[in-house]
DNA sequence: CTGAAAGCGCTAACAT
DNA sequence: ATGTTAGCGCTTTCAG
C-alpha cells in the first residue's frame, strides 16, 4: 500500500480511500491510483485491517464430522447465512472428542472470529465463559451447552422418536427395540426418553434387554441388532437413534428371511427407494436458524440467551408400516 | 498483553516467551505471568501474531458445495492433513459459480491463507497468477485450472466410464446410454469421452440421441432418461455421470417394469443394498493427496507443477450386470 | 479533497 | 534472564 501510495504520487490514506470506496477522492486521483494498483498487482492485506478494525467479519463452526451429509449440509446453511453478511466461515471437526473441540473452540477464539457456533462434543463449556465476556457470540446447536447459559437451537428428539415409536405401536407392534448412540450424547439420551415415553403412553413395559446404547460403529449396531432379534421374545421393529444406525440397521434387516419393522432417525437418500420409513430432521434449518441467531446477536441483540426447538416430522414409508409377524 | 506485563511487573516480551513456551524464563516469573493471564482472562490476539509473522496457519478450500457428501468427504481429509500441519482450514462452497469462485478464492487470498486448494467451477484461472507469486500455493482438485500451470490432483474420469461401459458391453449390451453434466465441466466431458471410448473400443457405433449432458437437476436428468427408455430402439443399460445423476436414475429404473442395467459414477450410501454398480472414486484420497502436495510446497518444494490422477473402481452389485432384455 | 502521525497487538532484533 | 525498540500493513484522527 505504501508502494502504491508512492507509485501514485499520493499520501497512504488516498490510497486507503480507494480501495475501500471511501468517498472524498477526485475521480483523476483514483484513476491514478487504480493504476498503481494494477501495476503493482497489489491486494490489501486482511490480516492488518482486522487489527485495526477489530472485525474479523469470520465467523467459526464447530462440528463432529464434515463427511457425515446431516453436518455437511448444516454447515453449508450456517455458510450461506455468513455469506449474507460478508463474513466467511471456519469450520473444524471435533471427531465428536471434547478436548478436541475445545482446542478447535479456542483456537477460533484466538483468530478472533466474531461469532461461533458449537455442536457440542462435550459436556462443559465453562472454557467459553471468558470468551463470551470478552465479545465472542456464541451459539450451540444440534445439542445443548454444558453448564453455561447461551443461545441454543435443537431439533425435537425427544417428540422425533415419541412419534416414531408410537407409530410402530399403531402398527400392532408390542415387541420394539431401540439401537442409540453412547448415552453420554444429549441428543441420544432424548431419542431414548422419547421412545420409552411412547411406550409408557401405551401401557407397554420397558425392558432393557430392547435398549442398546453405545457407539455407532457397524459392528456394534450389528450384534445390538442380532441381540434383540433372537432369543425367544424377538423384537418385532427396531427404532434406530440416529442415521449411521439406521444404516446398519437396514443392512441387518435385509439378511433376515422374517420382516421387521424399522424407524430410524434422520433422513438418508434413497431411502424412498428402499422404503425406509424415518423421523426427519431439518439440517439446513437447524443451521440456518442457529446463524441468524449468531448474527442478531452480532447486531447488537442483548436479550437473554433463548433456547429453540425444531419439530421433526415422520415420514412413512414402508418399512415402518410393515405389521409384526407372530 | 501490555496489561498481563503490567500486572505481572515485568516486560512486554517476557509475557510473549511465556505464551510461545520460549525458553529463557525463571520458573518463577513464568508463574506471575500465567497468574496474570489467568486473571485477566488474556489470550494471545493470533490476528496480530499473524500480522508479524507472515504466516496464518490456514488454508483455504474453495469447493462446489459442502452439502454434497462427496466434498464433505474431501473436505474432511483436507482438514485432517491440515490440523497434522497446525492449520486451520476455511472452505467455501462456489456453487458451481465462476464469479462466486474468483470472489472467495481471492477474498481467502486477502486474508492471506498460506495456501489454496481449489475444485474450479470456472475455465480461467489466471486471476490467481499474481497471488500464486506473491506466494500463495495452489492445488486444484477434482477439474483441471483452466489456462495456467498448477498442481492438479485428479480422478481418471475417462478410464472410470471406460471401464464401466465396457463392463455392460461384455454383459451383452449394444444400446447404452450416457446421462451426465454439463458439458462445460471437465469430469463430465471425460466422462463422456470414456464411454464414448469404450463402444468405439467394442465396435458400436455412437449415436447422439443416447448421450444427454446438462444440469444434474432430477426434471432434466429424468426426461432424458425417459427419452433415451422409449422410442423404437430404446436403451438397455444406462451410464450414470455422478452421483446425482445415479439417484436419479435408479428412481426413473424402479417405476419401469422392463428391467435395464445401470452404472453409476461415485459411490452412494445404501448403494450396496440397492444393488447399485458403480465406477467409485475416492473422494478422501483425493483431498489428502492434493493437501499434502499443498503442504510440501509450503514447505519449499519448489519442482514444476505436477498433475496426479488418481485411478477409479469398478464395484460389481448387481445393477450393472443385468443381461439386455430384448 | 488530501496527507502526516499515531497505534491496533504482537514478535524480531537487539540491548542490558 | 529480562527489557526496549521498531515495525508488520492497515485505519483512525486530525490537521492542512
Amino acid at each position: 500500500m505504501k508502494d502504491v501510495a508512492a507509485r501514485a504520487g499520493v499520501g497512504l490514506k488516498t490510497v486507503s480511500r480507494v480501495v475501500n470506496d471511501e468517498p472524498g477522492v477526485t475521480p483523476d486521483t483514483e484513476r491514478r491510483v487504480r493504476e498503481a494498483i494494477d501495476a503493482l498487482g497489489f491486494r490489501r492485506n486482511d490480516s492488518a485491517r482486522v487489527l485495526r478494525k477489530g472485525r474479523t467479519a469470520s465467523i467459526g463452526l464447530v462440528l463432529e464430522d464434515l463427511a457425515d451429509p446431516f453436518y455437511g449440509s448444516l454447515s453449508r446453511a450456517v455458510e450461506e447465512v455468513a455469506r449474507a453478511h460478508g463474513a466467511l466461515l471456519i469450520n473444524g471437526s471435533s471427531a465428536e472428542d471434547p478436548e478436541r473441540e475445545r482446542e478447535l473452540a479456542l483456537a477460533l477464539c484466538a483468530r478472533r472470529v466474531d461469532g461461533l457456533i458449537v455442536i457440542p462434543a462435550g459436556r462443559d463449556h465453562r472454557y467459553l465463559e471468558p470468551e463470551i465476556r470478552a465479545g465472542i457470540a456464541t451459539v450451540f446447536v444440534d445439542r445443548p451447552a454444558g453448564r453455561i447459559d447461551a443461545d441454543t437451537v435443537l431439533s425435537d428428539s425427544f417428540g422425533g422418536t415419541r412419534a416414531g415409536t408410537a407409530h410402530l405401536i399403531a402398527h400392532g407392534h408390542r415387541r420394539i427395540g431401540f439401537i442409540g448412540d453412547r448415552p453420554g450424547i444429549h441428543t441420544a439420551a432424548e431419542r431414548l426418553r422419547g421412545y420409552r415415553a411412547a411406550l409408557t403412553d401405551a401401557g407397554l413395559p420397558l425392558d432393557d434387554a430392547r435398549v442398546s446404547q453405545g457407539s455407532t460403529a457397524p459392528e456394534r449396531v450389528r450384534s445390538a441388532a442380532l441381540a434383540m432379534l433372537g432369543g425367544p421374545e424377538p423384537v418385532t421393529a427396531l427404532v434406530a437413534g440416529n442415521n449411521r444406525v439406521t444404516v446398519t440397521a437396514v443392512r441387518v434387516l435385509a439378511e433376515r428371511e422374517r420382516p421387521v419393522a424399522l424407524v430410524g432417525f434422520d433422513d438418508l437418500d434413497l431411502a424412498d427407494l428402499l422404503g425406509i420409513t424415518v423421523v426427519a430432521q431439518d439440517a439446513a434449518a437447524l443451521g440456518r436458524t442457529a446463524a441468524e441467531r449468531l448474527f442478531r446477536r452480532l447486531e447488537g441483540a442483548a436479550d437473554a440467551p433463548e433456547q429453540v426447538t425444531l419439530a421433526t416430522r415422520l415420514i412413512p414409508r414402508g418399512s415402518g408400516e410393515i405389521p409384526p409377524s407372530p
